[in-house]
DNA sequence: CCAAACCAGATTGTATACGATTTGAGCAGG
DNA sequence: CCTGCTCAAATCGTATACAATCTGGTTTGG
């Protein structure tokens, strides 16, 4: 299907099957299957999963080959850890630099948001994944910093994995209603409000994971063989 | 002089040389030079090109190899804006987990540091100058949260890049009482003391720096052809 | 029958080959 | 003398080749 040439190209499409889950953790990544995939030569297919093992999204293994991500409890924690204290700070460079344009850009995602919401299928509810993400994103873009943007765009990134991995509910994007509670907390200028919103926000999605170590892993994962 | 093999190995000896100014902002890095000076073929030089590419220190443009990366005044901004941001929030979790080994740590950061600022000599002032940035990160690490502490890593890295591109006196790794003081500070478990003496530093960093665009720039970098 | 050595297939690690692009020098025309 | 073209050297982009390593199944000795 892709008509991708480009090692970035190749790079893009794999995160974004990655985030939105049609692949899942574990799943492994040869290079001469990528490279087919995409009809270009291991070169270029090594290159980009070398680009997504520096993102955190893969993991490449000494003479055994690339693999989708599989964040550890401890992993999963300090991500979360993170986002709880980046996001805050974020949260008031934005409400400082909010302008209209931005309210505007932020209310379109949230529609959009909502009507994936409302819609079946799995294609919807990978959508809707995206478009979670896609919110978190929106504010940092809005705080203005090029380099917390792509902070955030890689703890967002690794935040869907660790939902895909420890996951409980079957749709976790989870409060709707809380994205929208807290851009509605921005654009009364209540940073005090928003900050709390957003933290209980984190707090719900990281509710729904079950951060004990599964029965089932695979072995080698376990002991890092 | 390198007998390394990986390009992980060549990745960071070429960052460390970056770091402490070795190479120049800039500076081509082509990757047939690299490759025969780490004994390499070009696949594993341009790796490790590509690598430092990610975290910010080298600029690859299409078809016409590597460079160290000459920040603009503007990302220079950006970046020390982002230190501001979360250097306070890396002080306030280390200042809850701070425990004996650490502050033992601390002190012989800053011993090792006032040591080297009584050395004369280039290699010396290199030294300071890396020393000056373990100390921002030891702080990372006591904050026990390795997203976190990847995140500085980038940041110090590429703050050095822009004091040497900006910095105007002769040596700013600056204010050495100034380190003593944040940490001393930080021993006490006084949060807001320390965090001010840190906005202080880094203000004071930043004031020496020149950001005006410089007039002799070349063409290229400013229309970015 | 079981365990350990072994071999074949598959996959990654690294080097090299070759085409494409850029660059700067030299030359021809104005 | 200046402008613009041509071309060769250098460098990057990508594919391919071959060596090294891992894996799983088979054979062999006990």
């Amino acid at each position: 299907m892709p008509m991708t040439q480009t090692s970035e190209a190749i790079r893009d499409a794999i995160r974004d099957a990655i985030i939105d889950r049609r692949l899942t953790p574990g799943t492994k990544l040869s290079e001469a299957d990528v490279g087919k995939l995409f009809h270009v030569s291991r070169t270029l297919a090594r290159a980009a999963l070398q680009a997504l093992s520096y993102e955190g999204l893969v993991t490449v293994e000494k003479n055994r080959g690339a693999f989708v991500a599989q964040p550890s409890p401890e992993e999963a924690r300090q991500l979360f850890a993170a986002r709880r204290l980046l996001e805050p700070v974020i949260l008031s460079e934005a409400a400082s630099k909010l302008e209209e344009a931005h309210s505007h850009h932020l209310k379109a995602l949230l529609q959009e948001e909502g009507r994936l919401r409302n819609e079946h299928g799995q294609i919807a509810r990978r959508a809707e994944i995206k478009a979670s993400g896609d919110l978190h994103l929106a504010l940092a873009q809005i705080a203005g910093n090029a380099v917390l943007t792509r902070f955030m765009e890689e703890l967002v990134a690794r935040s869907s994995l660790v939902i895909a991995v420890y996951g409980q509910s079957a749709i976790s994007s989870c409060g709707h209603s809380e994205h929208h509670d807290i851009v509605e907390a921005l654009e009364k200028r209540d940073l005090a409000q928003a900050t709390a919103l957003m933290l209980h926000h984190i707090d719900h999605i990281e509710a729904d994971l079950d951060l004990t170590p599964k029965s089932g892993s695979n072995l080698r994962d376990v002991f890092g063989g």
